[in-house]
DNA sequence: TCGACTTGGTTGCATGATGCAACCTAGGAC
DNA sequence: GTCCTAGGTTGCATCATGCAACCAAGTCGA
């Protein structure tokens, strides 16, 4: 992207893709939702280029998306967790996670579904419980292996578990 | 954006983010739900560059998002409309308008709010009538001004209630 | 009939973000 | 002393973006 604003555009769809609509960077919260914390999972889940993941997480540090946490001194060694305002994506995420699995559908479908977690009721693309009806926020769901499974996604359901 | 793809990325985001995650795609898709359906309104609107918004319509054609309408004849001039598919990124939109509002707030409101056609009572984040409690699509939904209303935004009203 | 205007684009070119690979730093392991 | 790991940074080639100019085909006004 050239530029990553919209100048003269007074409209919120803008503005929010101005911090979140550059290329991955959603794609990097999602990976840190999914429980990828550290540069090198990230990456990894990812295939981001490294300069561009560092560009990446310093914008979403600096818009308090993410929060960066040291867990070592020596060497220093951080991880990166969402903020409010990070998790607060979820039902965005979800939105275009519904669309694309309704538009492009896998032969055995999806890999992952997203579920409540607890009452363990699939959850549809509102973020809603279709069991329970209730309106669901980020940390109320969680993700499971779905119809879909494959040894591609093995590493982010591994993560997943950790987070 | 260098590509437009995420290659090996087995998630239906970056399905979704590869067709809608181009720079300015997503705003003309919201462009046209408001109203805008020829080439210099919807250019005129987002002060997109012409080359660019003339590539991502002809993308966004041969995606099934946007269909293309020949009103007239001669000279050959035509109208985009959404279609079903299209219409289906409204919870998305609407997932981030709200995001977008709730971080970058104005001073005077936002400019506009979205409203539920049949019973006026206003549209949370989520497509959900804050009045009736009912599940919404594009089709049950518009746009009214809001409290922070202002000349900046007259233009693209005006092409709204002619949709 | 001539020129100006409108609509819907396409073309040429400069700029600059992206992605790959190589390198750096600082500790740990062998 | 050498290799390995984690978390980056740097250099450079490539390619998308944005601006402005141009094109095409009709309409309008005098």
């Amino acid at each position: 992207m050239l530029r990553h604003d919209y100048p003269g555009l007074d409209c919120s769809v803008a503005k929010a893709l101005e911090v979140i609509g550059e290329r991955w960077s959603l794609l990097i919260v999602r990976a840190v939702m999914h429980g990828n914390r550290r540069f090198g999972e990230i990456q990894e889940s990812l295939g981001i280029a490294r300069n561009v993941l560092s560009a990446r997480l310093q914008r979403l540090v600096d818009e308090d998306i993410l929060e960066r946490r040291a867990y070592q001194e020596n060497p220093p060694r951080c991880e990166y967790f969402l903020t409010e305002k990070g998790l607060d994506l979820w039902p965005a995420l979800i939105a275009l996670l519904d669309w694309g699995e309704r538009y492009t559908p896998r032969p055995q479908g999806p890999p992952r579904v997203i579920v409540h977690k607890q009452c363990g009721g699939r959850v549809n693309g509102r973020g809603i419980c279709e069991a329970c009806g209730k309106v669901l926020h980020a940390r109320d769901a969680k993700q499971v292996p779905g119809p879909g499974w494959g040894p591609a996604v093995a590493s982010a359901a591994a993560a997943d578990s950790r987070g």
